[in-house]
DNA sequence: ACGTACCAATGAATCGATTCAATTTATGGT
DNA sequence: ACCATAAATTGAATCGATTCATTGGTACGT
């Protein structure tokens, strides 16, 4: 393996000067430099980061840890957060906790023999231990998709109370009046939250009433359940506008409400989810929805974990973004 | 930051007792044992993996290189190989390319300073130059989803002619013959070779016919325009059975086909796709697919790359796995 | 010709864990 | 009690890049 004096020997230099090629350029005499570069692709010298950073104290690694990466808001959110990384010279390792416990304590303890500048992290569960062992070491976290609510780390996250509105407020402004909420337990903090934000927009409005239909799951077959259960009323007891908690929700619903009972997308039924996934724009009636910033997130979440590694502000900063509604065919 | 001399200082052991606890517990008393391990906790100390592996010239840790981490297919092979390389002590890092060139290459320059002990990499393009550099710098590499055609380094791939020929077989099987194959440009190599697939099936019977329709691309609506091309003909020129060359095609060609023209699936005709992605199960009539066995490759892939990497077996080898049919009510 | 800056280049010390030859301590047999 | 042997412990050397005080050169002004 070539090692930085290798090349020092083979371009007749001091091992600092190889060194100052590399990180301080202009300390170098112009031949000099030269010289060395053409050893070093010569030779084809790597750096070996380890050295590097034994003597640095600190690598130029930022640790992510997600959820899922499957999903594609955390893949894009990781893809942004990788970009904004590389800009400030640093690198991304991205680990997928699969929402296992083990796993994501397995990378946190990876990330720290590693030494990285920091983890992002959008936790599984209840990780207060673990941030106080990350602090205790020195390690800044900050939180991806969810609050501190001790507010001793920064976190980025979404207003879901102002998403559920918007959506709502969508379809009343569409002049629906009848609207059905369709999510799985509101134990869930976004679904309770987006439930908030759906019975604020419906207040607003004096004869507008908001139904709310407990789903099994967030997915698609939960959404047909629900669907067909609503349908199965007929014309009258029918809601003119159902908001789902999520895409997938919504999907099913519209599979149960256009194929089993035949009825129309918009014109019987206007229809809204949330998440803005890759399918809501293929449904047979494109979906309309509700859909998070994920790049600026993921640009964010690293800039906030700068500041942090810089010491630049003490205090903690929790970043709440807005929400933004993407109007499709089954709201029309 | 706490070191393994602290540890060392404060336990009243010399730092070679402190590493043996840590690597070779048997070699140490017991009392002593438990002593520095006490010490160990109370100060929080943790490895600092970039001293361990400048040791030890190499990393405990596996670079993966993946064309999407939000496709289904990759992110379920990195949590195998993830969780195989766990049982061996090893970590992977995960880098996703998003299919550039770039980012591709900017992670294999962070994988070869980082010293992993080897690449596993779903390469964007032609890497011929990449596997040079890495090759003779010693790095051990797998393909993961292709193969190499020079044969110089292992690879883990699926076997999309069987896949192709399993799909199409099972249609004719339940009496269809007149057979539509849709799929985008024959340029991409598993598109080709499902396709060959589908026609050695068709050959084997005597009166069964294969139409080849191409789409725009390996979308849900480039496969719904397709579905309105073939649903327009009209019962006589219709085939009985299609065969498409991923899922999202073949959920499009579901949604024109029985919403846009009213036919029945499978009575009218029947429909299977390939993957097997999350949501073909989901479909209003669920999809049968052809499933590519996902965990087995992640774990085979990292398998190969011990291998190569303990340089048991000098030649490269070539796995070559055999998909799996999975009949839904889409072709009973 | 001499002194003062300034620019380039040098190389020993450093980071922290591991390794291994050397040394100390413990154990058992007679 | 003594020696042989095994077990436990020690600590200096090592990995490779960076840093920085120091030395060697060059240019310029007087």
């Amino acid at each position: 393996m070539v090692s930085i004096k290798d090349v020092a020997d083979q371009a007749q230099v001091a091992v600092g000067t190889v060194s100052n090629v590399l990180n301080n350029p202009d300390r170098v005499a112009e031949k000099t430099r030269e010289r060395v570069l053409a050893v070093i692709s010569e030779l084809g010298f790597v750096r070996n980061d380890a050295a590097r950073q034994l003597r640095a104290g600190l690598s130029r690694t930022i640790g992510l840890i997600v959820l899922d990466v499957s999903n594609p808001f955390f893949s894009a959110l990781a893809r942004a957060a990788e970009d904004r990384a590389a800009e400030s010279d640093s690198t991304v390792l991205l680990g997928d906790s699969a929402h296992d416990v083990g796993r994501e304590g397995r990378y946190l303890d990876v990330f720290e023999q590693q030494r990285v500048k920091g983890v992002l992290i959008s936790p599984v569960g209840n990780i207060d231990s673990r941030l106080e062992q990350l602090s205790a070491h020195g390690v800044p976290v900050v939180l991806v998709d969810r609050v501190d609510p001790q507010g001793r780390v920064s976190s980025v996250s979404v207003d879901d109370v102002a998403g559920g509105y918007m959506a709502v407020q969508h379809m009343l402004s569409r002049g629906r009046r009848r609207i059905a909420f369709v999510g799985a337990s509101t134990d869930i903090l976004q679904v309770a939250d987006r439930l908030k934000g759906a019975q604020q927009a419906v207040a607003e409005v004096p004869d507008a009433q908001l139904e709310v239909v407990e789903a099994t799951a967030m997915t698609v077959l939960a959404g047909r359940a629900s669907g067909e259960l609503l349908a199965e009323r007929g014309r009258d007891g029918l809601p003119d506008g159902i908001f789902c908690a999520n895409d997938l929700l919504a999907i099913g619903v519209m599979q149960a409400v256009l194929l089993i009972r035949g009825l129309r997308i918009p014109e019987d039924l206007a229809l809204i989810g949330y998440d803005d996934i890759d399918f809501a724009q293929s449904t047979v009636v494109p979906l309309s929805t509700v859909r998070r910033p994920t790049e600026l997130m993921g640009r964010t979440a690293v800039e906030l974990l700068l500041e942090a590694i810089e010491g630049l502000s003490p205090e903690s900063r929790q970043v709440i973004f807005q929400p933004e509604l993407v109007s499709r065919g089954s709201t029309l």
